[in-house]
DNA sequence: CTGTAATCTTTATGA
DNA sequence: TCATAAAGATTACAG
């Protein structure tokens, strides 16, 4: 067996983790230090992110996951995600339904493209995290296998979650609004620019201008978020007698 | 809810996943075939293949499972391995010592670039399987983040909000722009004005304009997001005198 | 993440 | 044309 020691670097607040590297300083040494995006890293490509059975559905519902996941991935090239203790106790005692518990660990796997492993408890986490290391940082034989491109975030996704702030608007309406205006600037223009239209009672009923053509957008959608967006709009009072 | 149903194939051999899918024909249907590479098969480039504990462990020591799975990685885009009830029984009553097991399942899942999903039983290995095929087959794709603001929220918290979707802002600072400049639109327009001073060098040096007697703003913020909300800038070049 | 409730837009219908 | 109702789509919310 080589006699080379492993580095890792261990995020500070980690205290148990590095607890079980101390016993094991002639194998494997580490750097404490205040990581943003990981519990662990092993090299310049390969992240650890470790979570224990609880933390990980709380954070499904709070959507924290796949923010930190995302980020994980677009920051390095080999993302992993260490699940601890993902037991029975976990599975019952959360008010989380089985199934969307599952949706979200296929969701990562497959569809994010990161590596989860499984482990019961912390002691297998750290067996892991050195295997991990091991590999990388000396058993250095086997180029990893392609897997998919690590897709970042595209500068047409992050302009849909800009236009997802506004009111009545989700992922579907957002994603039509920057097709058709490109960016978040143009858009909120296009708001601006349409105009709601009265009956002669004064009750709205439609909308004309540049959101027209689109479907889903009406009267209700302009009118909040012209107000948030811009301020109050003077009153609407004008006939509309115009083409 | 889409009525849409799911279709997969199951290698004839797996009767008892069968008897589980036999119970919601009318949410998802199977057909069974004598299938070389993998257990199911989700679409053209999705397969499973399902392992139990015991048996994932006695795999690896005679070498079937590699064997196994590269030929699925090799056949198939999207291979995944649920790895079922890989629970202490397991680790404990299996000759193989803990770190081998884990070394191999680490190698599978972040060497090979398999998608590892661990259940606890096979009817957790269904469910897996049907929100799998149900992503594949009908969710069509999502983007990867998308955030939800509560609905109930001041005019001024939500104007906030929509300008924490820019690059490189968090509560902190969005408040603080809401707060100068007002509205979204008028944060944009402020943002479009600002220019980024260079050296002679052409190193960016600041900024100039309505967002320099901010701080925590820089010209790293201000490339970022001129770029996301306005599309490409044309090159900066000319003095600004005005105001 | 999932599943359901609430909301908005759009189409249909009658006054 | 307007007003209302029903149908369809999307978003908001709770777990």
């Amino acid at each position: 067996m080589s006699n080379k020691l492993l580095h890792i670097i261990i995020d500070h607040r980690e205290h148990k983790l590095k607890e079980f590297f101390d016993q094991r300083k002639d194998i494997i040494q580490y750097e404490s230090k205040q990581l943003d995006i990981a519990d662990v890293i092993v090299s310049n490509t390969v992240a650890i992110e470790r979570k224990e059975g609880f933390d990980f559905v709380s954070s499904i519902m709070d959507n924290r996951l796949f923010e930190q996941l995302l980020r994980l991935k677009e920051t390095y090239a080999n993302p992993i995600l260490i699940l601890e203790g993902l037991n029975d106790e976990v599975f019952e005692n959360t008010g989380m339904k089985i199934s969307s518990i599952y949706g979200a660990l296929s969701f990562v796997s497959y569809k994010l493209g990161i590596s989860v492993i499984p482990t019961r408890n912390l002691e297998d986490t750290a067996i892991v995290i050195e295997r991990i290391a091991y590999r990388e940082q000396i058993k250095d034989d086997m180029p990893l296998l392609s897997r998919r491109a690590p897709k970042e975030m595209s500068k047409k996704d992050r302009r849909s979650f800009i236009i997802e702030g506004l009111i009545d608007i989700g992922p579907k309406k957002a994603k039509a609004l920057i097709e058709k205006f490109k960016t978040p600037h143009n858009v909120f223009k296009a708001i601006k620019k349409t105009e709601i239209l009265y009956t002669r009672t004064n009750n709205p009923k439609g909308i004309r201008g540049p959101l027209e053509t689109l479907k889903g957008f009406g009267w209700s959608f302009i009118k909040k978020n012209q107000e948030i967006l811009f301020g109050h709009k003077k009153n609407p009072q004008k006939k509309i007698n115009e083409i």
